[in-house]
DNA sequence: GGAAAAATTTAGCCGAGGCTACATTCCTGT
DNA sequence: ACAGGAATGTAGCCTCGGCTAAATTTTTCC
């Protein structure tokens, strides 16, 4: 067992995390819906979600609080310079931690389902190494080619 | 971007697992804690867990209720059957999450705090890919830093 | 044996993040 | 042009997981 203080320690970041993990996931969802779009919606962002409307409205609420989006009523959303910046960070980060999931063996839906989760707990640190790994396994490599092979079929991805 | 039902299952999961984090957090130190004094109680759960007594108490209710953890008033801490099927489970995958990210690069310290949040979000799926990369490179990775951690250490914690 | 200390439990308070029900405002199709 | 439907907003409820303060029980130690 680690020392006691060390622990809490890890608990404490993770739990700070846990409350971030929200937002991050917002900006990120709004900025992708803005590109794909030209707009965002809180209906869209709502049936992304998977959550009902005023749950949305009231973590869009939240995200205004913290300064990282705008609206005007019955308008779409818009990102502050703060939100765009958030919104970049975890964008790139959520590639990156896809990429290493499927690079390591995990089944790309897997990847792609448990990335979204794992992410908001990968440090920079952490990151880096990520990068680093990806940077040797796969030299300016872009489109899919799967060569290293552990495809099986599982129904059971939980 | 992904076609909507599937990230809306995808954001759904994630929260199912942030739900079920804390009990696997708990069960999991509780596991320890028994293992490591004899006993485990709830003040030790507390200083641990990095949150005040009556946070530990009342989120050890919710253990009691979800049948994972019997206790008699003033007295230790016990899990059931059930609490510790989950304990070792989680430590299982906690451990296999910790040498992961070390093996792709990250530095010990990251890779110990980092999978306190990632690890429970980690599938069935992805799990056994971690699994299968780790004895795949286990045999050849021999060159720096002892890691075969032994079973328990007794570093008396009180 | 009894007082002091420590551990445990109870009783609120709070914010985050879910939900339903209902009200309001836009927007579209006839 | 306007009626109906979709989008948006408001109100109110819930659980979870933090906290402090205070009461109770157990343990320790003189
Ligand atoms: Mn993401
Ligand atoms: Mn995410
Ligand atoms: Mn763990
Ligand atoms: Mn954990």
């Amino acid at each position: 067992m680690p020392e006691a203080p060390a622990q809490a320690e890890r608990f404490g970041k993770a739990r700070a995390e846990r409350s971030t993990a929200l937002l991050e996931d917002y900006v990120e969802l709004i900025a992708d819906l803005f590109a794909a779009n030209g707009e965002a919606r809180a209906a869209d962002v709502a049936r992304r979600q998977g959550v009902t409307h005023p749950t949305a409205l009231k973590n869009i609420a939240r995200l205004r609080r913290e300064g990282l989006v705008t609206a005007r009523p019955y308008r779409g959303l818009f990102l502050t310079d703060a939100g765009r910046k958030l919104a970049d960070a975890a964008r790139a980060r959520h590639r990156v931690v896809v990429d290493l999931l499927i690079a390591v063996g995990a089944p790309r839906e897997a990847a792609e389902a448990d990335a979204e989760g794992m992410e908001h707990h990968v440090s920079k640190a952490t990151l880096k190494a990520f990068e680093r790994f990806l940077a040797e396994r796969r030299p300016a490599d872009r489109d899919e080619a799967p060569q290293r092979q552990a495809d099986e079929d599982e129904s059971k991805t939980s």
